[in-house]
DNA sequence: CTATATCCTACTTATTCACTAGGAATTTCC
DNA sequence: GGAAATTCCTAGTGAATAAGTAGGATATAG
């Protein structure tokens, strides 16, 4: 179980622009260069953010991202599953959800309580965790 | 943020096996049968659980496998643990355990302190839930 | 002695991740 | 108006990992 670079990236970007939002609009390069990242990667991740409205865009010369939000009103969970740096554990509970587990409930998800409550922890954990309380 | 099916899978051997405890040992062409997995993989599985202690092996006819301990002093922690289902979301913690940790403190690993936090979160869950409290 | 199992090593295939590439659209600034 | 900077959009690719296969050796009950 593991969280992938969109996941870590796309954090690393949030803080960086609640650390740089006094300057106006923070272009990826920069800080594609501070964190010596691939500007053409993180610009798959900061769509995402930005189609999840935690970012906006200001295009042109000069232009860059800001935060929609103030970073204590932004969560590390809103961020993660922004970029589906998915926190769902296994399949299985994702489809409990809608009721639609495929999976013999007597037999194979005797586990799956387990991993619902493993989902719901970390869920809950990225949840309460704001931007500010990183920088 | 996914469990992979060595755990999952894992977990269900030792459910299995908690289950048909009774029975003496129990064959894991049975297991598979019982729950559509491939034998030839849960082989590989259940051979790390075997090297952690967790089940003991009789080999022969009419052998099989047999928890080493009582399913209520069995944590799912150690099972995941032990095949290397890894549980640390990221590698940067792992290091700083050992005070290795490559990033700039500063800059990159701003973002350190939450890795961790997941990490010891979801170990402490999963330490907490024993194979008897899935049955 | 045969059938049933575990045990051991290696190979293969499928999937996902991480990153790259090319270029279009937009805006500032001179 | 033109050049430079920057976001935006759609694909493609290489490498790593996960998932599953394969072949056969070893052990034991009956």
């Amino acid at each position: 179980m593991k969280f992938t670079t969109r996941g870590r990236y796309s954090v690393q970007i949030m803080v960086d622009l609640s650390q740089h939002m006094s300057e106006g609009p923070v272009s990826l390069k920069s800080i594609a260069e501070r964190h010596d990242l691939s500007e053409r990667y993180l610009e798959q991740l900061i769509t995402e953010l930005r189609k999840a409205d935690l970012v906006r865009s200001v295009r042109g010369a000069q232009g860059g991202y800001i935060l929609q939000r103030e970073p204590d009103q932004i969560a590390v969970g809103e961020i993660l599953r922004s970029v589906a740096a998915s926190i769902a554990p296994v399949d299985c509970e994702h489809q409990t959800e809608t009721l639609s587990c495929s999976c013999d409930p007597d037999e194979q998800c005797l586990t799956r309580d387990l991993w619902i409550r493993v989902r719901d922890s970390v869920n809950e954990l990225v949840d309460s965790i704001y931007l500010s309380d990183l920088i």
